[in-house]
RNA sequence: GGCGAGGUAGCUCAAUGGUGGAGCAGUGGACUCAUAAGCCAUUGGAUGUGGGUUCAAAUCCCACCCUCGCCA
């Protein structure tokens, strides 16, 4: 390989019965900071995730679909697979149970621990739901009834394939004691350890074909196939090369974290574990198990219909905004309460107002106080200036003590800290005094030079959680090199900026978001009522309705220059109009014949409500109105008062 | 029923036995580089209830109430 050290990290492969929802995207976005987090800190990452595509389930809705299985299984795993570069993730590989290279790992433990008599064969008990065609293993029932529709299981007997795990209940138990860290977090652990202390049985580990024939043939016996959990978690050995690339999974396995949702805790220690101990292979060196999404404070669930599509909410506030709240939220390993009014908060707050626009106007005051250009520094630090520089050295320390331990919540908010500290710094600085004074052009000098220096550091660290626009910082910034390519610490230490690079002014990172509605869904309609009751005693009847700067801003305004002009023949007022936009022509009809000739409107520049709801009017479709000043006699256009380009915004 | 975690500002959460803090929300102010953003100041608390240990308890102990998790 190489002299990095290895870092392998995992999610569960998702099972294709279900399309991606906001625990899939949780758990994946996680990983995916965290690898790339392990990058900057020089390390040779493996990052995987995939899908679960055997088993009774699939099986059925196939049946039901009237398709095979794999067909089912290749239609649902796009909606996996397409979903990470939607968000941001790259992963280095995408496993699918299905996939040959898995079957020969599967195939291979499977001996080996036949061999060494850890398998054996024997009889499986346990109960069966006639009308819904389902086999229910005893821990999920209740009282002989099945947990779907209720109705009375019967006991069926069928021959299976059992995991002497019962034999390991002691190893596994020194083992965690052993290693102490290996399950997280700590309370998470210790109801491992008593579930384990109650006593392992061993488990059922194939299914006869005759009831179940969707999965992996047992090497040895063409009349079974292997079941379920068996098949699934040997994944993480499959991926890392194990019995194919020796060099690779030795490598990688000893660095092995699989993240994971509590629910399927059990599974990755108690059975993961002892599989591996049984196959003479260590454990992994992390299981990190953690919480879940409420949505809006309710219970998700599809029954409910409040399932959360991460395509849809990545589509409507970007990428980098929904990996900011899932990280930003809650900590890892506790339960979350998705919001959309929570996300709105984080995305204003966080990412526009102190983030966004700290970086918009550290670039203007560049731009206008010092050329565009990264100045040099040419004088002394002062006190302000040493206390930003320090807390930025104690804000990259911070960050890796947390991201050491998956305080994904903790490494954001110390990164913030800074980003608020840099904010004030601007503030107690002044740079638009030192701007006026010639004599102050060194001290403004190395205040826009801290500034851009702050924002560099802040770009590295922000990446691995929104990197799209770490990116975009950098661009910005104007610095050339790949951010990728960074290290922490080394490349986050004060004073790496280059002077003299040209910034590169672009668009709001992070634009506010504004819902009208929003405040005045909190109160109840009789809270509503009552105020609006006292307004209208306030100023009486007459009072002129005002809206606040949010519903202004709701208005998109714009300079169009008109291109043509023509009659709309027929009409008395209407004109129409193609009028340039820079971005985009657009075709406007305007009420202003009688006091306007089409020849005299070429050229002209006009003020026009770019994001009014189209209106066909006289079978011609206007997007957008124009605005024009109108008293008893005559109708006057609004224009700009100098030229200005096309698609210029009015605010 | 057993075991465990927790209950702190309006909300989300911090606080080695030593003057209870942060973010958001609220209120007031100065400023203009910036996305009406940012900055400064400030209101707000029987730390679930009752008892105990201690010079001193949010913190340790006991009981009770409530919430959540795992198990049965």
């Amino acid at each position: 390989m190489n002299n990095k050290k290895a870092y392998y990290i995992t999610t569960p492969i998702y099972y294709v019965n279900d399309v991606p929802h906001i625990g899939h995207a949780y758990t994946t976005i996680a990983a995916d900071t965290m690898a790339r987090y392990k990058r900057l800190r020089g390390f040779d990452v493996l990052f995987t995730t995939g899908t679960d595509e055997h088993g009774q389930k699939i099986a059925k809705s196939a049946e039901n679909l009237g398709i095979e299985p794999i067909e089912l299984a290749n239609r649902v795993v796009l909606k996996f697979r397409n979903l990470w570069p939607v968000l941001n993730i790259k992963e280095d590989d995408f496993i699918r149970t299905t996939e040959k290279r898995h079957e020969i790992v599967v195939q291979k433990i499977f001996n080996r621990l036949y061999e060494k008599g850890d398998i054996y064969k024997g009889e499986y008990e346990g109960w069966y739901c006639v009308p819904c065609e389902t086999f229910w293993p005893e821990s999920q029932i209740e009282g002989n009834k099945c947990p779907d529709c209720g109705r009375p299981l019967e006991k069926y007997k069928e021959e299976s394939y059992f995991f002497r795990m019962s034999q390991y209940q002691e190893k596994l138990l020194q083992y965690i004691e052993q290693h102490p860290d290996c399950i997280q977090p700590e309370s998470r652990k210790n109801e491992i350890v008593r579930f384990i202390q109650n006593g392992l049985k061993d488990q059922s580990v194939t299914r006869i074909k005759s009831s179940l024939n969707w999965g992996i043939d047992v090497p040895f016996d063409n009349q079974h196939v292997v079941y379920v959990w068996f098949d699934a978690l040997i994944n993480y050995l499959t991926v890392a090369g194990y019995g194919t690339d020796d060099r690779k999974f030795n490598f990688y396995w000893p660095e092995a974290v699989h993240l994971i949702g509590k629910d399927i805790l059990r599974f990755h220690t108690i059975i993961w574990f002892t599989m591996l101990m049984a196959a003479d292979i260590q454990p992994p060196k992390l299981v990190f198990s953690h919480g879940w999404w409420t949505i809006e404070g309710e219970k998700m669930s599809k029954s409910k219909g409040n399932v959360i599509d991460p395509y849809q909410v990545a589509e409507e506030f970007g990428p980098d905004a929904f990996r900011y709240f899932l990280l930003r939220e809650l900590s890892f390993g506790q339960d979350g309460n998705f919001s959309r009014q929570l996300l709105i908060q984080r995305i204003n707050y966080d990412l526009a107002n102190d983030l966004g626009n700290l970086l918009s106007r550290t670039i203007a005051m560049t731009r206008i106080f010092c050329q565009g250009k990264i100045p040099e520094i040419q004088d002394k630090e002062e006190e302000v200036d040493r206390e930003l520089r320090t807390l930025a050295g104690d804000t990259v320390d911070q960050v890796i003590k947390n991201m050491d331990t998956m305080a994904f919540n903790l490494a954001l908010e110390n990164i913030w800290t800074l980003v608020r500290r840099t904010n004030k710094y601007i503030d107690q600085t002044e740079p638009w005094v030192l701007g006026k004074d010639h004599a102050k052009t060194k001290r403004l000098n190395h205040v826009i030079n801290y500034l851009a220096e702050s924002l560099r550091i802040v770009s590295i660290l922000v990446y691995p959680f929104i990197p799209m626009t770490a990116v975009k910082m950098w661009s910005q910034l104007g610095i050339k090199e790949e951010i990728e390519q960074m290290f922490i610490p080394e490349d986050t230490r004060w004073g790496k900026i280059q002077v003299g690079t040209r910034v590169n002014p672009g668009e709001n990172l992070f634009p506010r978001i504004i819902e009208i509605k929003e405040s005045e869904q909190d109160k109840s309609a009789q809270e509503r009522d009552i105020i609006a009751k006292q307004d209208k005693e306030k100023v009486g009847t007459k009072k002129m309705d005002t809206i606040s700067i949010e519903e202004f801003k709701r208005l998109d305004l714009r300079v169009g220059k008109v291109l043509s002009a023509e009659d709309i023949p027929g009409t008395q007022k209407l004109l129409k109009l193609k009028v340039d936009f820079k971005t985009e022509e657009r075709t406007l009809v305007a009420g202003i014949k009688q006091y306007y000739s089409p020849e005299s409107l070429i050229n002209k520049n006009i003020v026009v409500i770019f994001n009014l709801e189209p209106a066909t009017i006289r079978g011609i479709q206007s997007q957008g109105m124009l605005l024009a000043a109108s008293d008893q006699d005559q109708v006057v256009l609004l224009t700009t008062e100098k030229d200005v380009d096309p698609g210029s915004k009015i605010r």
